[in-house]
DNA sequence: TATTGTTATACTCTATAACTATA
DNA sequence: TATAGTTATAGAGTATAACAATA
């Protein structure tokens, strides 16, 4: 294996180690308040002014649709998102935030990155760095 | 907010995306195994060589012993892990990959690594930056 | 007394299959 | 015919409480 391959293989073990250490510690950080860890990925799917079909949040979960059925009623009845009709086609339901389940979405995104994300231990221009290759990383589409 | 706390603020923001993004494809990644989420995450917790006490993995989960129980049960009933007995202290089992464990577990990061991780949009020098900078920030101990 | 792991129980998460409404 | 969403069902994932064995 050539140096080129080596960083290449070390940064997606990186990678790797980093996603799985943040999602050992998404249980607790939704527990504290009281949404279980597919619940809290929902949350940070639906962004604030960006209503989302159902159809499409099953395709990013990667689960089926009558999964998110339940999941979407649980939210439901507990106030943080709401369905509603698609103007468009009649088939689809797009669902919504609610000014509580923005409130709660906002705190929880605030308290992951205060738990789990020790940015401190990086320089400004790593940071920077590291935005650049994020950007590069994440598709945005 | 001046410009060193924006950089902040976006880097944790593009981790969580990353982070998020990761944990939607892991169904699909796990299916090609038949493994669950939480069954890739174990497999990957538990390295060659490297046994592991179930209290260790709970904690490394965030979820209760109980939990683990069934968890290793149903990777045990697979062949994957087996427990053994601690020399040291006998309450404590610990966990150890099987060689068809071992196998799957590398044929796993091998795939998610291709599959999620497009390393290839970034330049060498991005690669070795990004190394660094996650060196700093996955915590090793 | 405290800790490790198991069992029993109940609820959430999840996919499959069958269905309705709409396109 | 195909797609969006629901319902029913069954199995896996999860926490709580009570327990046995060990420290």
């Amino acid at each position: 294996m050539n140096r080129a391959d080596q960083d290449a293989c070390r940064a997606w073990q990186l990678l790797m180690k980093f996603f799985f250490a943040q999602r050992g510690h998404l249980p607790a950080s939704g527990a504290e308040f009281d949404l279980s860890p597919i619940q809290c990925h929902v949350l940070h799917l639906i962004e604030p002014g960006r209503p989302l079909p159902m159809s499409r949040l099953a395709d990013t979960l990667s689960c089926d649709a009558s999964n998110v059925t339940g999941l979407v009623d649980r939210l439901e009845s507990r106030g943080l998102v709401r369905r509603r009709p698609s103007p468009r086609d009649r088939r689809v339901k797009v669902l919504h935030l609610t000014p509580t389940g923005a409130r709660l979405r906002a705190r929880l995104l605030r308290q992951m990155a205060g738990r789990s994300l020790p940015l401190s231990r990086l320089s400004l221009d790593q940071q920077r760095t590291l935005v650049k290759i994020l950007e590069a990383l994440v598709d945005e589409k």
